[in-house]
DNA sequence: CTACAGAGTGAGCGTTACTCATTAATTAGA
DNA sequence: TCTAATTAATGAGTAACGCTCACTCTGTAG
């Protein structure tokens, strides 16, 4: 029994079948063509994401990926190197969104403060958006093949230049303290969104976006040592001092 | 030619030649009994590390291990479960001297404060200390067999444990704002040393300890924002506080 | 209708982690 | 000291994998 599937491919014919499917093998490529070349790409890495997501990089096999898009092993190679390069390609597609409406976005907020929360929400919206792909990431996106950097060091490296570069523009424009390393500060920020990630693909945890974008803000923002903070009392005992001057002054 | 060597174990002799060696196996076999269960481990255990640390984990195979070692590759399978069980033995005997090491020093150390930047510097020396071992677990680490967690989650934990009691102590004394969030505040700090050894794995760059412990400190203690922080700030209240009093002086 | 280019195929290759029947070494008991 | 029982070690074998390549099939141009 011939199958000819939804995109046009005709592939489950036996081989012992075949002369006396001919006709029909005719009849059905005339009306369905073989498909283009972007059309199997992406029939391709769509199986790949499937099975990736669901088994993993390494127990996710070729021949699994080659029959839910229908089509031999062998295709998949004249189409992709390698199966590292196969999960670069499931990866890069998924993060594409990301960086398109972040460079979108980016330029019509306002300062580099609010443009670094932004950052950082985006981000974490992206993570827990879809579970499957952060694992995939979380888990095999550091590894390269050899000695060709992988995609995941591009990503990364791509949006830590973002976040320096709004460290840089707000160290110059006075809003961050001159003696940041705009580099450390990346790590602390990109640091802090991985391990949140991490821990919601091992832990499946519900996570508050919202809770911890402010987190992550208010201690590179501010820091942690409450020594800061009593600036703010002091400002209102200053202000309590002033008044009582205020109303003692003789004139 | 029969092949005895150092640590005892008598494995290179061909079965064909059995017959013709067996008295000199015997002697060979008196002079150096079979190594202990304990030792064994060692050797395996010890070659595991050369292996994984030169071809990496997945590069890495079993039969070198075992060629290493002088042993059988089902030798290996009788001491450990599977592959990566062996790589989880290498990655807990590296990380056991850290953590036994801050367990000893971290009680005479006073203050949240000085425990907190101990622990980030400790941790650092021992990632620049073996590039190696800082690419096996930076790589290869975070995937679990399969329910169960892997040893770095536990390794992780552990270590994020004594950053957040530190963090929870500090807010009790007053050291840290009571706002904080000790959990996104490690992340903050695991993640950007974390971050550091991967850099430094994929590139190699000589890093220095001392000012990267000092940026990671600086921005968690201070955060990176100018208002509230600064001395320039400190500078215009008291000014303010300097001219209050002046227009009470009686003089 | 034929010839050709190249997309698609899947049996087969080399390699791997892991198993298990067999053998060797050690110990316990008499 | 000899033997039986027990434990450790072995390595050929198995299944599964990523990947290759000689071949078949499809679509097109002359």
């Amino acid at each position: 029994m011939p199958f000819i599937n939804i995109c046009g491919t005709l592939n489950i014919v036996q081989n012992h079948q075949q002369q006396a499917n001919r006709t029909m093998t005719i009849v059905a490529i005339k009306n369905s063509p073989r498909p283009s070349k972007a059309h199997r790409v992406d029939t391709i890495v769509e199986s790949a994401r499937k099975v990736f997501c669901s088994d993993g990089f390494e127990n996710g096999s070729i021949g699994n990926i080659a029959r839910d898009a229908g089509i031999a092993e062998g295709t998949i190679y004249s189409y992709f190197d390698s199966k590292r390069a196969l999960l670069d390609e499931v990866l890069r597609r998924h993060y594409f969104a990301l960086f398109h409406d972040i460079e979108q976005t980016l330029p019509s907020i306002q300062g580099p403060t609010n443009r670094l929360r932004y950052l950082i929400r985006r981000t974490l919206i992206t993570i827990l958006d879809d579970r499957g792909m952060s694992r995939l990431r979380s888990l095999y996106a550091r590894q390269a093949d050899s000695e060709r950097p992988s995609l995941a060091q591009d990503q990364n490296r791509r949006m830590a230049g973002m976040m320096a570069n709004e460290i840089r523009s707000g160290m110059k424009d006075g809003s961050f303290r001159l003696d940041t390393s705009p580099n450390i500060t990346c790590y602390m920020i990109g640091g802090a969104i991985e391990l949140t990630e991490f821990s919601y693909v091992q832990n499946g945890e519900i996570v508050n976006l919202d809770e911890i974008a402010e987190s992550i803000w208010r201690t590179i923002s501010g820091g942690i040592s409450s020594t800061g903070t009593t600036t703010d009392s002091l400002i209102g005992l200053v202000e309590r001092f002033e008044q009582a001057a205020d109303r003692l002054d003789p004139r």
